[in-house]
Formats: C-alpha cells, sequence, structure tokens
DNA sequence: CGGTTTCATGAAACCGGTTTCATCATAATT
DNA sequence: AATTATGATGAAACCGGTTTCATGAAACCG
C-alpha cells in the first residue's frame, strides 16, 4: 500500500545553492568550514538547509576528503563477553571521535579475518583488529596498506594494545600455590592466540620454580562447551585446581564440576580470566579483571593518533595492567590431594589487596 | 620508524586504464559488467588490474551508483546473547548477499539509538532495528526515509519479524501450573519492549484462566544483575514458581537464589527464555528456544528483497516460532507451598515433546 | 590617497567510479 | 552487394561533495 521509503530524491548542496542563492561552495563551507563565511551567510544557508531537509551526502565527501569517516573492529567471535565489552568501549570512543564502527566477527577464523578485512577496508580509514587470528604475514602485509592497531597481539613496527595478563595468571598460580595446591591445570585458549602463548608461559615458569606439577589442557575454542568438555580430563589428572584461559572455559569447567558431582571451590579450585562474568557465576568466580572496554577506547584513541599524523608513531606499544580478584572458587584443596594446609579463606568479592599488582603494572605503559 | 601505512597513492581506474591501453569505461565495465566486454579484454583488463593492484574504490561506486553496500544492524545492548547470535545471523547472511555490516548498540537508550541511526543511515541501504526502544512515531519516520526492517516490534506499514514467545510463555506457564505451582512471578523485560508486553499479556492471560496468582516484578534492564535484584521479592511475595523475561534475567535469578542458599528447582522453579544460556546455566535452565541467528538471517533477506523491490512489500509481517525446552530448573513446588503434587520430573536436555508448539507456528507465516 | 592586506565568495577542477550515447567494425539479412 | 543488426569500445557527463585559485570589496597603512 504506502510504498515506504518515500522516494523523494534528497535535497543536493546544488538543491540548497539555489535556494540560498549563493554558490555550491559556500554551502558546502556552510557546513565543513563555517570560520570562513560571513556569520550571516552561514545562517542564511543552514537556514536554507534545515528548511530543505539537507542532510551532506556521507558517501560524496568522502569521496572528494578521501576519509570515510569510519572504522573497523575485527574480533574473532562476539559471543565472548569479553569482545562486547571491547566493542562497547570501541564504539563509544568512535562515536566521540565522529567515527561509524563496523563490526566484523569471524568465527576464529583466520579465512573469514581476511574475507571480512578485505570487504571492509575498503570502506573506513582504519582498522582494529582484537586478538586476530591471522599470521604475522598477513597482519603486517595489511598494516602497510591501512592504518591498523592490533589488540592482544604483539608484532614489531604495528601500534598495538597489550593486555597484561600474564604477570597476574603468575599472581594467580602463587595464590593457588599458596593455599596448598600442587598439581594444577591451565586449561588453554586458541592456539593462534598471543594471550594464550602469554599465559602460558607465565604458568609455566612458575610452576617450575615452585616444582608444581602443571598440566596443559588443549582445547578446540575458548567456549563454555569447550571447557565443560575439558572437565573429564581435568577430574582423570588428579590435579585440584584449574587456570582457564578465560572466564567463559571457566564457568564451563564449574558446569562440568557440577554435573560430575563435584563443588567448587571444596573439590577443585578455578580460576577465570577477563572479569567479564566472573560475578555471574555461582559461586563467583575468583578471575583476573581485564579493562575490556578500556582497552576498546585506548584502540581507538591510537588510531584516531595515528590518522591525524599525531604522535603515535608505528612502534607504540601500550601495556594495559589487570588485576587478580579473589572471589569465591578458590580454595585449599580437599583433604586428600593437600600437600600443605592453609586456613581456609572467606569467600569474598573485592579486589584481593595483596594479589593486585603493584604500581609497575598500574598504568599503561608505552615503550 | 617504517611509519606503516604506506602512503603509495593505490591505483584508480585511470591507471589502470592507461597501463592496459583501454578507456577508463572498459576498465570499468571489466569489473561491473564484463559480459559486454570481449573475454580477451576483460582478461587483459583484470590481469593488468591485477599486477598493478587495482581494487574498485568502493566509495567512488558507491557516489556513483548511488548505493553503499552496507546495512546497519541496532540492538538495545550487545552483551545479551540474543542478540550477539541475531547478530551472527545478520552478518553472515549480509556477507552472502555482499554487504557489510555497522552494528550500533543503543544501550537500551532510545536518545543513543537516534544518534547511531543518524550517523549511520547516511552509509546504508537499508536499517534493520532489533527490539528498538524507539517511539513508534519516530520509527515510522525513519522507515519513510530508509528501508527499515523490524525484528521484535509489530508496527503496520513496517515490514518486521516477529517471534512468537508469547503463546510459548503461555505453554511454559501450564506447564508450572501443570506441576503443582499455584503462585507464580513473571520477571519482567523492558517497559519498551514490544515481547515484554507480549509475554506479560500471555501469561496473564493463562493465570486468570486457571485462577491462578501472578505477580509482576518490573525491573530496570534486562540484565543478570536486575535478575538477581529481583529475587528478594520473588522470596518476599512467596512465589514457587518464577517466568523471567530472558535467560540472562534467569541466570541473574539463580545466583541469586543460591546466595540466599535456596536450591533450584527444589526450592523454587525457574524458566528462560531466548534459550541461548539454557545450558550455560547448572542446573541446565528450562527455557523458551528462540532461533535467533534466524530471525537475523530473514531479516536481511527481507530487507535486501525490499532493496531489489523484490516480493516483500512493506506490509510483511513474518512470525517465527520458539519452542519449549523443559530441562532442569522446574518440579512441583516445595511442600509447604504444593496444592497439588505430581511426580517429580527427570531433569533432562531435550525437547519436551509435549509442550513443543504444534504445526500452526512450527513455520514461518506471513500475513 | 595610492598600494597592500584581508575577507567573503564564486568558478571550475577534482575525487574515482558508472553509465549514456556515439562510433565503428563485423556479422547477419535480403 | 547494399542494408541492417550486433557487439565492442571510447568520449564525456554525472554522482555530490571539497578545494584551489581568482576576483572584487573593504580595511589598513604610510
Amino acid at each position: 500500500m504506502s510504498s515506504l521509503p518515500a522516494n523523494k530524491r534528497s535535497p543536493t548542496i546544488t538543491d540548497v545553492a539555489a535556494a540560498a542563492k549563493v554558490s555550491r561552495a559556500t554551502v558546502s563551507r556552510a557546513f565543513s568550514q563555517p570560520h570562513l563565511l560571513s556569520a550571516e551567510t552561514v545562517a542564511r544557508v543552514t537556514a536554507v538547509a534545515a528548511q530543505l531537509g539537507y542532510v551532506p551526502n556521507h558517501t560524496a565527501r568522502a569521496l572528494s576528503t578521501g576519509r570515510a569517516g569510519n572504522l573497523a573492529l575485527m574480533v574473532p567471535d562476539i559471543g565472548n563477553p569479553f569482545f562486547t565489552a571491547l566493542m562497547r568501549g570501541v564504539q563509544t570512543r568512535a562515536l566521540e571521535a565522529d567515527y561509524a564502527t563496523f563490526l566484523g566477527d569471524s568465527d576464529e577464523n583466520p579465512e573469514l579475518e581476511d574475507v571480512l578485512i578485505a570487504k571492509l577496508s575498503a570502506q573506513v580509514d582504519g582498522l582494529i583488529f582484537a586478538a586476530p587470528r591471522l599470521s604475522d604475514e598477513a597482519l603486517t602485509a595489511h598494516a602497510h596498506r591501512k592504518p591498523l592497531v592490533l589488540i592482544n597481539r604483539d608484532l614489531p613496527n604495528i601500534p598495538r594494545i597489550l593486555i597484561d595478563t600474564a604477570s597476574t595468571y603468575a599472581v594467580a598460580m602463587e595464590h593457588l600455590i599458596s593455599l596448598g595446591h600442587r598439581s594444577i591445570a591451565y586449561v588453554e585458549g586458541p592456539p593462534l592466540a598471543w594471550s594464550n602463548a602469554q599465559r602460558l608461559k607465565a604458568v609455566r615458569s612458575v610452576a617450575r620454580k615452585h616444582g608444581i606439577r602443571l598440566i596443559r589442557i588443549p582445547t578446540a575454542r575458548p567456549t563454555f562447551e569447550c571447557g565443560q568438555a575439558s572437565v573429564r580430563e581435568l577430574i582423570d589428572s588428579g590435579i585440584t585446581g584449574a587456570l582457564a584461559y578465560d572466564d567463559l572455559m571457566a564457568q564451563g569447567i564449574m558446569a562440568g564440576l557440577a554435573s560430575h558431582g563435584l563443588s567448587v571451590p571444596d573439590d577443585m579450585s578455578v580460576i577465570g580470566c577477563d572479569g567479564v562474568l566472573a560475578t555471574r557465576a555461582y559461586p563467583p568466580l575468583t578471575s583476573i579483571t581485564v579493562h575490556c572496554a578500556e582497552a576498546g577506547e585506548q584502540a581507538v584513541d591510537l588510531l584516531t593518533d595515528l590518522l591525524q599524523g599525531r604522535a603515535a608513531s608505528s612502534t607504540t606499544r601500550l601495556v594495559l595492567p589487570t588485576e587478580f580478584v579473589i572471589r569465591a572458587t578458590t580454595a585449599p584443596p580437599p583433604r586428600g590431594h593437600a600437600h600443605g594446609m592453609l586456613p581456609r579463606t572467606e569467600p569474598n568479592d573485592t579486589p584481593a589487596q595483596d594479589f593486585t599488582r603493584g604500581d609497575s603494572a598500574t598504568h599503561p605503559r608505552t615503550e
């Protein structure tokens, strides 16, 4: 019936120029460089424009200025709250800087990642890759074509924001060890993820230092289901504490343990990472708090700096700190397993001051 | 040092034309209308283009064709798994149809919604609003400007996809009642959400029919935290079963109950909606399964139909069915509260055939 | 008061494609 | 063989802005 999108061609700069009896250049200036015009001209033009319902055509503007006014964020999995939080930070900051945001979800698939990048990079001024799964070479190649900021990937000559979880995983390990755990598992994240490698290294080094048995449990994807599926192996291996790659997997592990009739933390201690789901678990999850949204904001800042040729050289390397927060999923190992007993900690939801990282990492650090 | 984004201006159609010794028009045709050219010319041009690394400029193309090749998806909260699932469906289908997707998260805020729309609509061919919080008037106004598809909002003259959860909430109510519950709460979603109104109506009508006491618990936002916060009221009100607006809230309710020392389903039955988190809860949540991704795909299909003037009149109204799935969070009310006793159901994770909706709603229905 | 700035504005080129229309060669038709 | 389709290609206009450069008027200056 009423064929909705009314086909009345929207007014162009020429229409406004005619109506306001000025040149097209003047209309253009009224919108983009008003200070070049007399106040009264600006007033008249904008009035006429408003009356006609004129809005500058974004595409035309993009073509002639060469600036798209858009940026793209690529994430491996928007299903993961870590990335949705990141996305929020990006969108907020992008909007403040007057950019619109494309979102690409690569579904952990490097090839889809490439396809999406190809599709998006044509219409953006810059890209943000969060935890990309692409190869170093592919990333470097992309960085040569478009301004690019990485999050959680450490490549020389590409500006990047790194979330330092490694040192906090070390703290978490120490925490488990101080509770008396002697046999601990690290439930791994994606093999291609930088952060997985970092965390593994940190955890290994602490285990070695204390002579603790550490087992690695590889998983297909960082999902609830994979966490859940790892439980069989966790139980069989006889460990008493599990460090998961992230909160989502930790939650899966908790659910898996529960369905095996085991309770957390009495039968097993579990620690997550990201902090995004920690308070949504029951009992609340001891976890590493990551300021995801802040990482997104910083990425946008870095990118806009880059686009405006400000500071931010391509060697910028920003490291964001994280905090270890003890909640209710860590406790001494069960009697049968304990090699050292400590008083039972009281579940609480406030940051454990003793374990919060010191000044050295409290503020972003540029190198 | 190596200032990364190499500033070598990327080759234009003119460069390719010169190198291939053909006109710019021919190069253009080689890419957009190859059938108009001789096979050998196409081959030569594309070869030269490839060698030069030429890629058609998306913006220029958009300007001259008037088609942006983009679409935008607006959601109230990407933190909610319902919307991330939807988003995935949209992205997948959009990519197949060769569209890139802008994502806008309005944070449940109608004003931000408007700002984002203004920002995005300039560079998209069409919009998809999922569960918009804007007023009917504002939405209609937008629909007059740009092709627009609604998800979970029922406005005449705007093509829309509706997820029929209402009739399945009725089934869920019947389920609780058949278990013996006589006092039930509906923990509400956003007052501005169409689906909330639908669900409330359905639940009310069943309650009235059976003479059941139904209490409404309004909440600020459909979040885990608000679900959790509603628990105090749930307990005080003496109800034995809670129907939540969605899985996220149901999860919050479960966590809240747990921290009050109450167990699900022994002390209280809980039912969620969306199915997205149901298997991530412990015990697994009895919930209404929604095919979120499918809704997103359908929305894109509808929109592309609309854009190509195909079928899809502006009065299209697609209704997607949902299914009631009994898992482990519903059981007869505790003794003290029971007004009617039934055998305890065995927790299971397969769709309860008896409660799956019949044929009438199994297939999308167009009116 | 003539000469130099400064300021507001317009004409026209430009961004990088697409598309209409004209042209010309070749194939098909009579 | 003359005529008409047909097909491949090029010239130029166009999409809707921005921006350079030129121009004329007003302000400034010694």
